[in-house]
DNA sequence: TATTAAAAATGAACGACGTTCAAATTTTTA
DNA sequence: TAAAAATTTGAACGTCGTTCATTTTTAATA
């Protein structure tokens, strides 16, 4: 599960792990908007272009980066899933919405950077779509038990929409621009978006 | 319903329609990031510095830009609720949020520049909250329907609620960057959604 | 150990960007 | 028509990511 280039010295692999701490330090205090390459080679104590030799450019220390996050929300997801295992399905499903609503608030600027990523090249490499689409993992076991007579593509698609809305709730509801919701608030909203629609998979 | 700044000559208004509507063309065409002040100044035949007398900078252009397309947002909006009107709220609801599933696909980079907006000073104007809260309007008479007996900041909050989660559904079906859900599986998905959740807010 | 070839690190330089501002030009006023 | 005010200009600035010829360090070989 290692996140740094293959291929890499022991140097390197040190390198590119300050580079990664000294990267999440500064999204974490100063938003992701703040990261320059000339403050990461100053902070890791190599030279502007070094920089260039541990990671070929910023988009791939973004999607590096993205794939660390995406590590520790995998990690949180299942945390979530098994704190509610055997019981309810819907119950399931409700605590995974809460444990990502969880990890977006504990960790809000590098959750952001997930998603506020413009790569110059939009074309995301195999290893980070497979990682996105492993997030969906901890779905499947409670979406089949919600849904038994449906296809898994169905069930694929409706896992999709429930999780795209409870990220929805969960980024309009963070984003400090507008009107804060408090959390708790917000905590008991996702809930009940999870669970109404849950609801209605059972009785159809 | 002016969206150009207050206090300008004719021609300062002339030379603002047409950098707006060069914006947005270049905006149409190459997204929102290709956006450059030099382009924008050649297109509407000003030297560079001439755009700095039409707006303010660069984030005020943008805010200017997300006022125009909240307009048109609204009026789609409004048509897509007036369509569904004297029906059931859920369905009222449904049509909303298929409104703006289908202006976000047929309007696919202007929408989506009203969120990648990265402003160096992330105070918003507030002529530009009022017009995002606005556009909850169309919804305030189909949930007073459903949700008689709460109160108005309940059925605000619900709102928010529902819009978020259809945001995030539309948000996440529209990136490319995953998988391509098929815009009319889509739109079954958010109907679903809508469905369920006024279902539920119907038996409580 | 001395020599040499390969690998890694350096930082000045480049082009692109948003923004500024003294100077030039145009328009308005007296 | 002359003076004053307003507007327009484009060169220049600072910042950014990125490149690459040069230097320095490391590794291999005799």
């Amino acid at each position: 599960m290692s996140v740094a280039p293959s291929a890499m010295t022991r140097r390197r692999e040190a390198q590119f792990e300050a580079l990664m701490q000294s990267a999440e330090k500064r999204i974490c205090e100063e938003g992701v908007g703040a990261l320059k390459a000339r403050d990461l080679a100053a902070d890791i104590g190599v030279a502007l272009g070094g920089l260039y030799n541990i990671v070929a450019d910023m988009d791939d220390l973004m999607l590096r980066l993205a794939q660390r996050t995406m590590g520790r929300l995998d990690a949180a997801l299942e945390a979530g899933a098994v704190s509610a295992a055997a019981e309810q399905p819907a119950e399931v499903l409700e605590a995974i919405a809460l444990a990502y609503y969880d990890f977006a608030r504990q960790n809000l600027q590098l959750w952001r950077a997930l998603f506020e990523m413009r790569l110059k090249n939009p074309a995301l490499p195999e290893w980070n779509i497979q990682a996105q689409l492993g997030l969906f993992r901890h779905m499947n076991a409670p979406m089949a038990a919600l849904m038994p007579a449906s296809s898994e593509a169905e069930r694929v698609l409706v896992a999709r929409t429930l999780f795209s809305a409870v990220h929805g709730i969960v980024a309009v509801g963070l984003e400090e621009r507008l009107i804060a919701v408090p959390p708790q608030a917000l905590a008991q909203q996702i809930c009940w978006l999870v669970r109404a629609a849950c609801k209605d998979l059972k009785e159809n």
